[in-house]
DNA sequence: TCGCACAGGATTGCATGCAATTCAACCGGA
DNA sequence: TCCGGTTGAATTGCATGCAATCCTGTGCGA
């Protein structure tokens, strides 16, 4: 059974970031059982890897796990999200407060300056098509790591890397015609946070990103609802 | 080698919680390297649970391993505490506001004030023995636990609980005359909180939890230099 | 004396076997 | 028809074997 060898020298790695993304992407769903035979087969390795990758996905909380009775991919609620993007923008609003109070280093204001600047530029493209949206997703990535790296608070920065608030399963909303106005939205944040964080503000660097963070929250209830309606109306299809 | 059976039906969370006050307790030294063998033999069970709890602790920072070179217990320098704590005092800042946004319940309130009947009674006991201190830690630990709960976030509770701020060595300073006063600090910072939590006073609560989150900073710092020159001493003994 | 290659031992990483537990279907009885 | 008990398959949890990798110390050459 040699249907896909992994490449890697570290099979644990590999296995962990290869269910992460089949998980996040959706091709396992949420409450699905997961087995380590049936994972271990589907990715040619055996069931050592998967069980210590299953280990470190439930501390990341995109697996849950019974004691004898395996592992199930998690379930996440409206309230969840809620409560995820909630934590995450405090931390958030902590890495700008102590970036704020540390001062930004030169290069620091350039690589800031860069994400306002490649932002401002999509949006001037007046283009809403989903290459623009990952464009514009890789930036913001790149804004908020750079926030979280430059505060300086290792502690900090290993939560917000480590932790599912970004990866939670469902924040990648599809692009539309609203993303385009998601984009402007954001961009007036970004330029307001940077803007404290030059000027050495940190509680209002703190507390723009705050509010910056939960920006997505009525998105995300928009997107839970369309899914639920979804399911609902394939469960009618079936039935009748 | 049957030399310590372990007795719960599944060894590795045993082994996890092993480990992990092995290393809290200080018998297993910041550095430390650790075996998977070794530490096998030495708590009579088979690699694969160590193996398992070592990624689990990992997590936890209270390990680190390398690809192929296994793990060492995790140095804490003074710089990673103050990190640690500082990201604490945030998380439990906003435990204390959303709890004080919520409103209290008069169970949680009931709670709240046993904590605090209990540690002023431990104070008008005017002792200063080990005993006393550890009283004082569990009902510390049972307000502080107390409000991440009624805070009503799973995920930030699940931060709180799972991350190793409370747990990082060396927080387990010894009782000594100071002890006492660190007592009263303690108290007057609670009665604060609760005050304000009752009042439904969100800001207020945040920022006097995060300020309290900082109370032990200076402590720990001393307790660092009297490490460090202990090692000194300890060195230039050797060498004489 | 110093630097470097190499060999042997130690250790990790992964696969797999086996016992214990859980899950599911079936069967008998009311 | 419904319900509880039982049995067998599926699955997890742990132990262990083996190959690959890393570390240590030794010997050779400069």
């Amino acid at each position: 059974m040699h249907s896909e060898v992994v490449s890697g020298a570290n099979s644990t790695e590999e296995v962990t970031g290869k269910l992460r993304e089949l998980i996040m992407n959706g091709t396992l769903v949420q409450g699905e059982r997961l087995t380590e035979t049936g994972l271990a087969a589907r990715l040619a390795v055996s069931r050592t890897p998967i069980r210590l990758a299953l280990a470190t996905l439930e501390r990341e909380d995109l697996v849950e796990g019974e004691p004898n009775r395996g592992f199930r991919v998690r379930r996440f609620s409206i309230e969840d999200m809620r409560e995820i993007m909630e934590v995450r923008a405090v931390l958030e609003g902590m890495a700008a407060r102590l970036l704020a109070e540390k001062g930004l280093e030169p290069e620091q204001d350039a690589t800031l300056q860069d994400c306002l600047d490649g932002i401002a530029e999509l949006i001037a493209s007046k283009r809403h098509d989903p290459e623009t949206f990952r464009e514009f997703a890789r930036i913001n990535n790149r804004f908020h790591t750079s926030i979280a790296t430059f505060a300086g608070n290792a502690a900090l920065q290993r939560l917000m890397v480590r932790n599912p608030f970004r990866s939670a399963p469902l924040l990648h909303f599809l692009p539309n015609e609203e993303g385009h106005d998601a984009l402007i939205d954001a961009q007036r944040d970004h330029i307001r946070v940077v803007d404290a964080l030059r000027r050495g503000q940190g509680t209002r660097a703190e507390f723009l990103m705050r509010e910056h963070g939960l920006l997505p929250l009525q998105r995300v209830e928009q997107l839970f609802t369309n899914i639920s309606k979804n399911a609902a109306d394939r469960h009618m299809d079936e039935a009748g």
